[in-house]
DNA sequence: GCGTATTGTGAGACAATTTCATAATATTCA
DNA sequence: TGAATATTATGAAATTGTCTCACAATACGC
């Protein structure tokens, strides 16, 4: 016993028109193809699905069931067909980014919610799960955006530039490092580092200084919270190093300071890695347009 | 663009085996008839359903969407069918019941008590709407059984005997013709007569005593429930003629009287009305059975 | 009843799906 | 890396299913 779409959507026709011959015309068949298809239906079904007393023919208690799934299952189909419909011209699509950085949630978040009131049936999410071999989940198609600073070639991906960032130590004004210019390597083997919950090789501060340099900190402490990070570096128990676009909304806070890393500062790139294919897709053409300009625009300042 | 279906299996078929040559063995059919079929659809929806980058093939985003629709389409349609199997073995089915006569509430609810208990899957219904009109909707299966005590030679439709039952006339103990042993119709001239809410032809008061003989009521209130009916006789604002089944449980109750109608009595038999390819179905012959039995048997007395 | 509207049926035309055989491509493991 | 294996793709022929055409059968309305 297989039905079809074609049989629910046969079912509904007949009773919306009222009878065979009408729903046949609706449908641009035969009247004998659908007494044809409704015959095989009935053998399928094993089940009267019309009453034949009355001429034009009305559907059964049975048929009744049947229509009743037509009702509920057609607009569903026809709803999806609508999505790929869009899909096709561009309007809807999926955008699940998974970011390596931690901290990049702070620019994210704004630039998301710009976002979604352009594309409103773009399906939006972020997956911080994915930190992890994000780029071969961007080649699955498990993502379709992978925010990193570490560009990698590989086929069919490309990295879009989205906009330099500079590491900054961060320590509170009382911390004996804040009466420095700039911090060195060295100068970490004394303090206890905060830094977010994940491996040496995705932090900025051991990639670029302290592993070159072998230097080992004091003590480390990991931190989920950005938040968290600078109220305990506020109060001293510690220092970090942050990307300067976190520190931009509460730079005039004078609890901490900030300091470049090395006499002339590190600086690093953002690329946001998409699928070849679908890099100049509208949608994800303005979101890397949006991650552009949005992050490094004035904000407005922390209480 | 056509879905169908086959598409919706198709797509949770690869989905469940991890692959299309997988899913081809467990659906049947050759790798190459699916490989074909995919094709056929991605085509169709215009839409990248899969990942081939990989070699076992993988949903893609789109392909996730279409997914989503398939496992909650597809259940539906299989209950629809399990439902068809059950309707073929006679063990699901519908039974919406027309009741002519108003009374019938009282013996037939604790009938279709019992009967849910013994085929729970069948749709049970009373529709009292259409009391008007009950055989030409059963033969259009609006509804499956007609309790009627008319029966009519009708094609297609069979009558069986239910019971046999005896409108009784009720009236308070106060009431001068409560001293009577029996009443005719020449009693009726003057008393406020209270009977359901339906026209004459349906009351057996009037087809079978008064319209004969050319009696009028000097009164008549015309009432919905039987327990409001019986609480203004007992309070002696009308009297009533009601089928004897209704009293049997407060017959014991002395604030009413009961007596037949003429010296003889009455005696009247009800039938259900049914399709005859109907009628010697399984839960439609149990119900029958019950129909006979139940109500005549001994029933609590009422407070 | 008779004309009209509606549904049913069989044979052949047409379209879609499946199979078979085989190529192309990815993955695995030595 | 390269051979062996697993997986998917493709074209042509066979098969199956669906539709059309022509007409028979049946119900409906006046």
């Amino acid at each position: 016993m297989y039905f079809e779409l074609r049989h629910l959507r046969t079912i509904k026709a007949i009773n919306d028109a009222g009878g065979l011959a009408r729903a046949a015309d609706q449908m641009n068949i035969t009247q004998s193809a659908l007494s044809h298809q409704v015959k095989g239906l009935e053998d399928q079904a094993g089940v009267e699905l019309f009453v034949r007393r009355t001429k034009p023919l009305r559907l059964s208690a049975a048929g009744m069931r049947f229509l009743k799934l037509a009702e509920r299952v057609l607009p569903e189909v026809e709803a999806l067909e609508e999505d790929f419909r869009n899909l096709r011209q561009g309007r809807s699509g999926r955008l699940h980014i998974a970011i390596e950085c931690h901290a990049c949630f702070e620019w994210l978040f704004p630039v998301l919610e710009q976002f979604r009131r352009a594309w409103p049936d773009v399906d939006v999410d972020i997956r911080p799960g994915l930190a992890f071999d994000a780029l071969p989940a961007l080649q699955r198609e498990d993502v379709d955006v992978v925010v990193s600073s570490d560009p990698e070639s590989l086929d069919g991906i490309d990295f879009s530039a989205l906009f330099d960032y500079e590491p900054v130590f961060v320590a509170s004004s009382q911390h004996p490092l804040a009466a420095k210019d700039f911090v060195v390597a060295d100068d970490f083997r004394d303090v206890t580092l905060i830094t977010y919950p994940v491996d040496r090789s995705r932090l900025d501060v051991f990639t670029e200084l302290l592993l070159p340099a072998k230097v080992e900190p004091r003590a480390i402490r990991q931190v989920e919270l950005t938040a968290v990070i600078l109220l305990l570096v506020a109060s001293n128990r510690g220092v970090a190093i942050l990307p300067n676009w976190v520190l931009r909304d509460v730079k005039l806070d004078s609890d901490y300071v900030t300091r470049p890393l090395t006499k002339r500062g590190i600086t690093r790139r953002l690329y946001a890695a998409t699928r070849d294919k679908d890099t100049s897709q509208p949608f994800m053409a303005y979101l890397l347009r949006l991650a552009r300009t949005e992050p490094l625009k004035p904000r407005r300042m922390s209480a």
